[in-house]
DNA sequence: GCGTACTGCGTATGCCATACGCGTTACTGT
DNA sequence: ACAGTAACGCGTATGGCATACGCAGTACGC
């Protein structure tokens, strides 16, 4: 009865965000001029396979996969909220603070979280393969990730994607969006609503299913209890509209959830192929 | 230097929730049959103007409204992450602790600031305007809400809206839709995605405000020190559509922000009407 | 074999939400 | 008028959290 969840997120002060170039604002003297090109967060230096071996001190311990994968599984398993240091340390049988050897913040864990558990996109469409198709399998494959890892919605959003996998999924929607004659700009913001309508509606799905989890309901009880309670609560004056729907009986059957994100992402690809095709002509 | 950031949520973990009914799981004797609707968290009933006069104890020094405005104020001057309860408190001039005689967790004060940043909708169109232009509205004020208060999109997200405004925003886009013809379960669908969308976008917004506002730099700059790293990271071999992308040069020209709105916007449009025009003939 | 860079980790700080219970206040029924 | 009581404000305590700091040990480069 206590209490569950809660999450805790927090971005770097020192510019430790995706995309960040890190270095101390108040300028120490950096020393030499030429080498420095920007610095990234450890961990997200080593996801990108950078990584000196130190080869001085005593052999870790952990590696940051041991990590990174613990933290996934305690997220998979319980939920975002479950995710601490302290927890995850206790996970791999050691202490809170030696994560901080692998890891500088736990936002760089969140961020690490997030490119293993997405992973390198599969062979999600054979080269040659028309836009529309290779879009949606596109869409079809890295809704499964969202589904796959819930938690992954409730990450703190933390700018751009700058990881390994995250990239090539990015890549691979460019990748279908070649037949298209789209530029550069056309196919990113292609690329970007798939990919936001993707994350839309596996957040709500997500909140659905929490609801569903948090209770002893079925996907169909909580509609209809969302729905009563606004029949209770919405006068159908003020919200006619709202009203009629509720009389429809629309809310009260929870159709396939499939359904939902079909239909979405047929609109999408229907106004995209509308402007492909007046492009074309 | 020390840090900054850091939100924490959490959802209640006894039914708290948006849509919920409150009420013990486990089944003490509720007593009587008849008169038992479910209840709501004491501050969602207040918003719906469900709330009977105390008239018995001393008079309350505070109010819902003032709780939730200093609430909305702190978090719009510094960031959802200065939210707390001792800091809201403070804000009052009062205990931590009194706020809870208003509020029963930190998540309803959650729900109250997003009802009250988003406010009534307003007169977005007149009676009679065709569904595409009355829904491109719609979305527009809703960005417009968003943009006016962007930690809104950090909140945790907890389920179907169910205070006043929301439920106004989401009757005026069933408004909207009203010529279209179609059904109730595609009106909600279309309502869905569009508001998907319009949050999708001005969280994407909102992270490139975080960023600009955390380290000094403006937004050309944090877009090209984002395409400078990738170009650095992503090996042209394997990302061969993501170097041509930042070859291109499309990313280092930060268009208007409103750009990539209306690209989307026209797009999902395009596809509704493409169903809503097949559907009339 | 010595310096040193790196290891794991104990301890401490400061924040957080919130349960509990106390003293007080102002209304209600008598 | 007065007792009862419900709602008030809030001090205190609990348990959790991220993480700064510094110490003791370890294994490699010289």
């Amino acid at each position: 009865m206590t209490n569950g969840e809660g999450h805790a997120g927090g971005s770097g002060g020192g510019g430790a965000g995706a995309a960040g170039d890190g270095g101390g604002a108040a300028g120490s003297g950096d020393g030499a001029a030429g080498g420095g090109g920007s610095f990234l967060p450890p961990g997200i230096e080593a996801a990108w396979g950078l990584r000196e071996r130190p080869s001085k001190g005593p052999k870790p311990g952990l590696t940051l996969d041991r990590i990174v994968d613990a933290a996934v599984s305690l997220a998979s398993a319980e939920g975002l909220g479950a995710v601490s240091m302290g927890r995850v340390a206790k996970e791999l049988g050691v202490s809170t603070m030696s994560l901080y050897r692998y890891v500088s913040a736990k936002s760089e864990l969140y961020i690490l979280m997030q490119e293993a558990a997405t992973g390198a996109p599969p062979e999600l469409f054979p080269p040659g393969t028309g836009w529309r198709e290779a879009l949606e399998a596109w869409a079809w494959a890295l809704r499964e990730i969202y589904h796959r890892n819930l938690w992954m919605l409730r990450l703190p959003v933390s700018g751009p994607p700058a990881t390994p996998h995250l990239v090539a999924w990015w890549e691979k929607a460019l990748v279908a969006l070649e037949g298209t004659g789209l530029d550069a700009g056309g196919k990113i913001s292609v690329a970007l609503l798939v990919g936001g309508f993707v994350r839309s509606d596996a957040l709500v799905m997500a909140d659905l299913a929490a609801v569903i989890a948090a209770g002893d309901a079925s996907p169909e009880e909580v509609l209809a209890r969302y729905a009563r309670t606004l029949r209770r609560l919405a006068d159908p004056e003020r919200y006619p509209e709202v009203a009629r729907v509720l009389a429809s009986g629309a809310m009260d059957v929870a159709d396939e959830p499939e359904t939902e994100f079909r239909f979405g992402l047929d609109r999408i690809l229907d106004g995209v192929s509308v402007l492909v095709e007046g492009r074309a002509s």
